[in-house]
DNA sequence: CACCACTTGATTGTCGACAATTGCCATGAA
DNA sequence: TTCATGGCAATTGTCGACAATCAAGTGGTG
């Protein structure tokens, strides 16, 4: 279901607050909280059929993990990205993603590279089918980064870019309903990417990789221009 | 007392939990709990005189911040860096604090840069007092880092490297009791690089920067390096 | 003597209740 | 009308107690 965590390997979630956390990131995630809203815990543990305890104890992770955002003695509310946060997070990631790259065109298995490839031919027909964005070829984008980011054999990038960055990147895509934009130049990013790994180039690999992240920064800043813009035209 | 954080404005702590998560984090990074030491629930809520609760949000937040390592129904015990994390750990500062440099070079104040000079200043001055290695020139050299992470004006890099990352890197110094090596070499590169932010020369700035930290990192991988050599030696 | 099952002790997870702080609303005065 | 002030309700912070789980020590058996 969760294609971006893939093998998580918990069949079981051992604590209450473990589950009640994952079901709170993924409500946040898909937008079925809403942002800004204010989240109490007595409503929660209501909702989800547990004590306070164990709730307080998911909304201190969703706190670390910058998904909700709380002040003392006052209350917890959905983060709310603004466009300025966004385009901080486009920059950690051109940091920390061309290093990933680089790292994974040098320490990457041969059997992780043929899965890297698989992603793309999984991608490849997705976007054949649907011409286009669509909701899962997004999620098949970050599917690729993850990849990536685990070919680097750095465990604290991966904990870094995987469960915490990523997570708001998906938050920011339902928070801007940002159904893909520029899919096949991005497409083909990804191709170029995968051959520098292949081939072991790992300065090839870091400056492609950083490229990449920082088009589709443009690429988000240039939108979000062209809304204000258009706003600015009709409401005069 | 605390350079590392200055100016927290918070003169009374609000929620016990936040004292007492402050207090353990600041006896981890000291080295007064011991790396790899195991801490119970009950023997802190005594040894601090509050309940389990907000004892139990203090080691979630620990957590959270990776300085204590958890796993459900079994316990916590205080993290111990392995030189492969702390390898791990180095290349993430190469890759932000670069970042960091580049974006100081575009957006610091002149004010800003007039705190960094005077940070350098002092630096000298206690490297006039103390030759070779202090403790307080270490610290002085997080606070130089500190300064120019803020001077980015990007607030999520701002949380990752002075909450997160930070206080590992201070508690790597104690756990491998490293006291500065390569003291003046830093010291002369510290300055290249407020030469390079002063200028506004972002590329060199983050040119520079990532030149220090990788130093940094092969300085202590070659010192380690050489640990192990002695001790296979010693005593084969 | 080695190995396995059981019991026991301690620790963690969970719960409900009480105290402290905050925000809001009504009431009153300038 | 506007602002300050007081009380009230709701939410958060804290606490102690009970249940679930794990690790180690103990005894028995092959």
């Amino acid at each position: 279901m969760n294609s971006i965590v893939p093998e998580q390997a918990t069949p079981e979630v051992r604590t209450l607050a473990e589950r009640v956390f994952q079901q709170l990131q993924d409500a946040i995630v898909r937008g079925e909280l809403a942002p800004g809203s204010k989240i109490t815990e007595p409503g929660l543990s209501k909702a989800y059929g547990i004590s306070r305890g164990p709730l307080r104890e998911a909304m201190r992770r969703l706190e670390a993990h910058r998904l909700i955002e709380r002040v003392p003695h006052v209350g917890a509310r959905v983060v709310k990205l603004s466009m300025r946060e966004l385009l901080e997070l486009f920059d950690l990631r051109e940091a920390l993603e061309s290093m990933a790259a680089r790292l994974a065109a040098e320490h990457m298995t041969s059997e992780e590279v043929a899965g890297l490839r698989e992603v793309l031919a999984l991608h490849e027909r997705q976007s054949d089918l649907k011409r286009g964005e669509a909701y899962y070829q997004r999620e098949g984008d970050l599917d690729f980064h993850f990849r990536i980011v685990q070919g680097s054999h750095n465990r604290m990038l991966m904990t870094l870019l995987c469960d915490d960055l990523y997570y708001l990147v998906r938050l920011y895509r339902t928070q801007f309903s940002a159904s893909g934009s520029r899919p096949q130049r991005a497409f083909v990013e990804h191709h170029r990417i995968v051959d520098a790994i292949e081939a072991g180039d790992a300065e090839l690999a870091e400056l492609l990789m950083r490229r990449h992240v920082s088009a589709s920064r443009a690429n988000v800043a240039d939108r979000y221009a062209a809304i204000l813009a258009q706003e600015a035209e009709t409401t005069p």
